[in-house]
DNA sequence: AAAAAACTAGACTGGACCGTCTAGTCTAAT
DNA sequence: ATTAGACTAGACGGTCCAGTCTAGTTTTTT
């Protein structure tokens, strides 16, 4: 048990064990947000590696486990810059705008789409996966905004009574008819401008909604 | 050409092979809506309706338009509610507070996500459905509520410049971070208590930012 | 009653695909 | 140079499923 087995040993982190896996990680996350976990097949997987098939059992369990391979990794580089910490030296308006710039870059991008439209459609089969994006995703985006509204309240500039509630419905304005549409796919990856403009909107109305006085 | 084939032929509406018709239709929505279109087998579906499979055939050109009869069928159903004229003889807050009601209700429940997520998941292999399930859903309407916002700016009531753009950012709010929880399938149906505090918070937002002066 | 049409149950075809296996090649360490 | 482990290409077994076909039964029509 102790003993390292086949399958762990090239897990190892020499640079060409690395660059193999990640190699079929990459063919992988392609397939499986091109063609859902239901259309992907493995062989496809392998081919688009330049891989045989054997390779890619031999560094994950099965085709669940890879999926889950792809997806956490896909969910911690997306929502990378999602968590990082906000620049509240501005004004509200500047910092909100902020926000909700570079939430909107990741959440519409293909990639942000395409994963979120995976795990749409395959939470009944991976509802752990589901609940792990949601954390990770949406509501760390969340709390970091109700932290920051939290402390404009303390300070009298805006009036945020539950900064939670605030913070997710400032998101749900911010994604607005867009997202439904890009989620149908209905629409192409939106120009800077009109995520300016989404951008701008949701800023506005969240602003006259939490005005002091 | 003009002669009836044997297929059309019991597609005419007596009685009988209406019901017929109608019990495919209502099974193959329980196992589609269930399962998805992928995991749906036909088998399941002539199972669940106590149907021989070479029915279902004769009745429905294959799984792909089996599949766009019962979306067309549900959305029909479904958002029939929505199309409703508004009842827009009180003040601006229990009329918005109705449509807003209404619109969660059909939404939120089962059918309606179990729907939105098939669409989600098939919106590559089946555009077109997308495309009429937001038509007449969403853009419905959105389309309704921009009509009665604009009767309110022309009375001087509310202030709302753009009203197709205003309904959509109502129907966001309305969706919050419920309707992304509801889609990954982390939470069960709404309570109406719950259903009722996001309408009074999307309500409250929307009234403020649309307030006369 | 007889004929025609609808329906049933189940077998069957053809194809896709997961995961395994085989046989042989390449690479790195001893 | 030899040997062990990683890798490749492709075949293969097993399963599942869409759609077709057959043979027999029920319902409807005439």
């Amino acid at each position: 048990m102790a003993r390292s087995s086949t399958a762990a040993k090239h897990r190892a982190e020499n640079g060409a064990a690395r660059s193999k896996r990640d190699s079929i990680l990459d063919a992988a996350t392609r397939v499986f947000l091109d063609c859902g976990y239901g259309d992907a097949s493995m062989d496809a997987v392998a081919r688009e590696a330049g891989v045989a098939k054997q390779t890619i059992y031999s560094y994950f369990d099965g085709k669940d486990a890879l999926f889950e391979a792809i997806v956490r990794d896909k969910c911690d580089q997306l929502l990378e810059p999602i968590a990082m910490p906000k620049a509240r030296g501005n004004d509200p308006e500047t910092a909100l705008a902020r926000t909700a710039r570079r939430f909107l870059d990741v959440v519409l991008a293909p990639e942000g789409m395409a994963l979120f439209r995976a795990l749409v459609a395959e939470c009944g089969r991976f509802p752990n996966l589901a609940e792990a994006f949601y954390r990770s995703g949406p509501l760390l985006a969340a709390g970091n905004l109700a932290d920051y509204l939290a402390e404009l309240d303390r300070k009298k500039i805006l009036k945020v009574d539950d900064p939670l509630r605030a913070a997710r419905l400032f998101f749900a304005l911010l994604r607005g008819d867009l997202y439904i549409r890009r989620l149908l796919d209905l629409d192409a990856e939106p120009k800077p401008a009109e995520v300016e403009r989404a951008v701008a909107d949701a800023v506005r109305v969240f602003l006259a909604a939490h005005a002091r006085r």
